[in-house]
DNA sequence: CTGTATCCATTAGGATACTG
DNA sequence: CAGTATCCTAATGGATACAG
């Protein structure tokens, strides 16, 4: 029973589809880092941005208005001056925390084999190039 | 012990991260899908581009290669004519294939949440619009 | 401090045509 | 069938300047 004709876990591919929304927005470069930092902590603007290294101040906001937006990341303003605002996880956030953690894991469980992985395979390249150019 | 100062699970989030760098290309618009594709079945070229609703045939080949170069996927050809090309989740891929799943599942599970706070959102910023212009 | 607005370079990615 | 190569457009995202 490895693959049956009609297979029962197959979802919905189309190009339309929510899921494949929702990925697109969550699996992004920036917003997979925000998530995993805001676990249980609550971050200003300033400490993300320090945090993660290499975002700029513009993409730092569109990120956090998506997953503000998304229900995912709350934003409190307090009217103070200067101002300060902070950003928690909202509980769904903290449902999706999880799988998002398990992915960290598993790409740090793994990177050793795929930078092997890798190595091997630009090798191989390389000496099929090699083959044809004598 | 919500959050102590030292902060145990903290991750490396500087850019020249392997973790980042893999995360990256895991997490992209089409190596999800096809990886959720896979699943226990191989599939050839053209068969996961039907699947795969509004792939080119370029990003297609991309995505296949990066994901073979990390050894995630297996590219099977078979030399005959018309050539068949197959392709299969290697055992490192079927690993991530189940974090990739729980982050669909999740996705599955709360679109409906997402989908709410989104109009929630919208609604709240045109009122907020329509309070600026009088 | 926490943004918004503008401009601009880079990259991703689609369309098309051609090949083994 | 399963690609590769080329061209070209659209989107991403950085730098900078400015505002509340």
């Amino acid at each position: 029973m490895d693959h049956g004709d009609a297979d029962p876990f197959q979802w919905d591919t189309r190009e339309d589809c929510q899921v494949r929304q929702i990925l697109d927005r969550i699996a992004d470069k920036w917003s997979l880092l925000v998530i995993a930092l805001l676990e249980n902590r609550r971050l200003r603007f300033t400490e993300l941005r320090r945090e993660i290294d290499g975002v700029s101040q513009r993409m730092l906001t569109v990120t956090l208005r998506s997953l503000e937006r998304d229900g995912l990341v709350n934003r409190t303003v307090h009217p103070v001056v200067p101002p300060r605002v902070e950003y928690e996880l909202t509980s769904l956030g903290r449902t999706l925390h999880a799988t998002i953690q398990s992915l960290v894991t598993w790409t740090e469980a793994h990177q050793e084999e795929i930078a092997q992985a890798r190595t091997a395979y630009d090798t191989r390249a390389a000496e099929a190039a090699e083959a044809t150019t004598p």
